[in-house]
DNA sequence: CCCGGGTTCCACCCGTGGGTCCAGGTGTCG
DNA sequence: CGACACCTGGACCCACGGGTGGAACCCGGG
């Protein structure tokens, strides 16, 4: 999962934040780090994604407040796109909403801007690494929401749903119609349509609203 | 948060595994770092508690398995009698079950075992700041976990909802159909319907599905 | 007293959803 | 090779859902 060294080759971050005078000095504190290239500084998502484009990226620090892009919906592209590219989130909301829909989208780090020079440093090595790193308060938080439901943890679908019948069921679960779902997974809206049929035989749901339901019980959504 | 520098003093480590071949080559590894010094090596949780109680320590390195006290109960213990102390959790088991038994018995990082030496110092680090590290899957488990039964909190619907709008709304949760509605609460379907355009109007539902998803997420269903 | 919000209902339109039947193409397995 | 499962697609039908415009009633408050 590492390498015996902390420090193979510096890691390339970009640092995302509207304010010039938050973005500035932590661009330069950070480059401070021996590891640690600060290859780009971006005031909203879209300079988030040129950057990246630009070049290579393995950690992009993100504020969720941003003007045009917010830093949600860049994570959610950015997890999407490149993959391979971090996102840890640092910004001064730690409501449950911004937390799980900031993880959600694949953040794979949120530290409020209360985390010293060294926490976030740390941060950006753990997620380079494949870790998370979660500021206490939101780990707490975080759990807290988990422990409120205390998990049907329902699988209650019937096994012999094909793949292509789980992943329309999930776009289901999504609020898709049918020819959104049809243009996500480039097929025909018959083609949608078809296999909706079928695996509304197999796990015996009536309708979109039923299928939606059994989405999210099973995880699915 | 944390101080300026990585290491102002080293930090006692303890290191609680079972298996002695896994015991001492960690131990033993770990030590190697400059800011870490491995005060004590534990078979099961009562050597685990000894050790806290004999001298002060930052952070114990636990795995779940282990005879007579088992890592859950310790890190429990631990948090609610030392909760200056740190658990990090290190197992081969990232089931469900384990997972959040041990994070909400306080464990304030959590492990696989294929994680490598920088991986666990990192996590090591990290907890005694304060901080919470997690494996990749480890946090997408959990993630799933939250979001298969979302939000018990989440009220995100307008506050200006009227009683029998919130009732409909309720009910199309549930996957009734509009005339399944109109039996049950002894209206006409068209009632139905106008509180249906009325209530998607105001919380910008777009469809049937996409209504059935926020009964969800605000707890009506 | 009359205004306004809430609830109840009607008629009409039309897009989407759901069901049926059928059929070609692919892959795997016995 | 034939059987079978899966993914793909087209055609058709009709019910339900969603939107619009209107209308009536009750009730509480300005």
């Amino acid at each position: 999962m590492s390498e015996p060294t902390e420090s193979s080759r510096p890691l390339r971050v970009v640092v995302a934040d509207d304010q010039a005078a938050v973005r500035e000095p932590l661009a330069a504190v950070l480059g401070l780090a021996e590891d640690i290239d600060v290859v780009a500084a971006a005031a909203d998502g879209n300079g988030v994604l040129d950057a990246v484009a630009a070049g290579p990226v393995d950690v992009v620090l993100m504020d969720l407040r941003m003007p045009v892009l917010d830093g949600i919906e860049t994570t959610r592209r950015l997890s999407d796109e490149h993959p391979g590219v971090a996102v840890v989130v640092l910004t001064t909301f730690a409501d449950d909403d911004s937390i799980l829909a900031a993880l959600s989208a694949g953040a794979r780090g949120y530290l409020t801007k209360n985390a010293g020079r060294q926490d976030i440093v740390r941060a950006i090595r753990a997620a380079a690494a494949g870790q998370s790193v979660l500021d206490r308060e939101v780990q707490d938080r975080l759990l807290a929401t988990v422990r409120a439901r205390p998990t049907a943890s329902g699988q209650q679908l019937p096994a012999d749903l094909t793949p292509r019948e789980r992943e329309v069921l999930t776009l289901i679960g999504q609020g898709l119609p049918n020819r959104a779902i049809a243009e996500k997974l480039f097929v025909s809206e018959a083609t949608v349509k078809t296999h909706i049929n079928n695996l509304f035989a197999k796990a015996g749901i009536r309708d979109r609203a039923d299928a939606v339901r059994r989405a999210i019980a099973a995880g699915l959504a």
